[in-house]
DNA sequence: ACGCAGGAAAAGTATATACATGTATGTATA
DNA sequence: TATACATACATGTATATACTTTTCCTGCGT
């Protein structure tokens, strides 16, 4: 009764073929239930542990949902999540054949107000760096970047040259992260951002506001300025439905 | 000898974490090897399956790399593609628990500037939809949108009421999206823009440009402008969870 | 009718075991 | 010296088994 390809491919991966063949074909209604994990152990004769792994890894990517002590389903369609890649600055602008610069005015140890504070998720008040640089793209200050960081996860971060290494090549290379909140709205520049990017107070901004965690731990906010009329956060992205 | 920590997760999840951990605080080196399963079987007291699985979760979510025959190496940091999701506002607005409601402007059959023909790249001009709507937040106007559309893939777009449904929605199930471009800036307001969402001329706007294809056509091009006061865009993003 | 107990069913977790497959390395042989 | 082989060790796959957790349903007693 094995009606599984006889490819070369690992055996719980035929029968992920197998499953999503099947569902592309319609065999399996979108409403109703999918055979349980033994089903598919005397239908395809492979036991329940490998038909378990192959329904897991088509969970984990999204084309079932799966309730314990009730059974496993076909997923609606995915939510219209078209997305936005926010990349590093250092990076992009060297990548688009220009001069990066960056100017630390900065960088410090402080202790942080009780909203700072309780963005970092802290139980009591700690002591947390502070750092602000701006970024040139060719001598043209595009990017105010003020960052918060967390000193258990990163604790020699106020004696860099932020100069020479770019905070977030630093910070990536330091911690891992787990988690990312990005935020991004559009406001005014005030006097101090519209001196340090050379723009009119008032004149319009991109702020992105981020911030990071290492399993449950905040590591770092940051508040990256950028200015309006010099940037913009571009992306292009092709939905594709494969593992 | 088992440093796991006793939270009511699942073993591997606590391997999982164990291991992350390890690699946070640099207890294994970047370049060195990460311990062989069998290590971690005598070092934590768990089966070999269960560090297997752990091993092989964090792989797929990219913190390790494994070579058959060779061992466990920490993945190099990742190109931090952290990403925002964009979403159908409408939608968004009732997830909030608000009420939404759309005011149709302009919806027409226009000749396009050669500007915009170029950008739907087509080789000849051809008559294109037109579209304008304000889209309410409990009667906030909180969102200015603007769309092309191209008539080849969407006949009949201009027969449609979009004060019911929402012009994102009808797209979405008219023609399958292969591909997003999106650009994110920040501009003040012109006086058409202030008029329609109630702001003063030169207030910053969050402005979303879109184009979208199906297969190799361009079919819409979106200008959706938000009242930076009252809207941002947000995501939380987790590189290592699934769904 | 109603509520509750208990069992059946389904997915989730954990382990022991076996074998497969890929890599590095040392040793014997041509 | 260089090639081939053996071996050890690493990850990869597959299975059998056992137990847990959650949910749903059924039947019994009030």
């Amino acid at each position: 009764m094995n009606s599984l390809p006889d490819t070369a491919s690992p055996l719980y991966e035929k029968v992920k073929d197998y499953i999503l063949t099947n569902i592309g074909t319609g065999k399996w209604s979108k409403d109703s239930k999918l055979p349980s994990e033994n089903d598919f152990v005397t239908a395809l004769g492979v036991s329940r542990m490998t038909v378990h792994r192959a329904l897991r890894e088509l969970t984990s990517a999204g084309f079932l949902i799966r309730l314990q002590g009730v059974g496993t389903f076909i997923a609606p369609p995915r939510p219209q999540s078209t997305l936005i890649e926010i990349n590093n600055i250092a990076a992009e602008i060297v990548a688009r054949g220009n001069r990066h610069r960056s100017q630390v005015l900065v960088l410090e140890k402080i202790t942080p107000t009780k909203e700072l504070s309780l963005s970092f998720e802290f139980a009591k008040r700690a002591a947390i760096y502070h750092s602000v640089v701006v970024n040139f793209e060719n001598d043209l200050p595009v990017q105010l970047e003020e960052r918060f960081v967390n000193p258990s996860l990163i604790p020699d971060y106020d004696k860099q040259d932020f100069s020479k290494t770019a905070t977030y090549d630093y910070l990536m290379q330091k911690t891992p992260v787990t988690e990312v909140e990005h935020i991004i709205s559009a406001i005014p520049a005030d006097a101090e951002t519209a001196r340090h990017l050379a723009i009119d107070v008032g004149a319009c901004c991109l702020l992105l506001h981020r911030r990071t965690w290492t399993g449950a731990v905040v590591a770092t906010i940051s508040k990256l300025t950028y200015a309006g009329s010099r940037y913009s956060l571009g992306s292009r992205y092709s939905p594709s439905r494969k593992s």
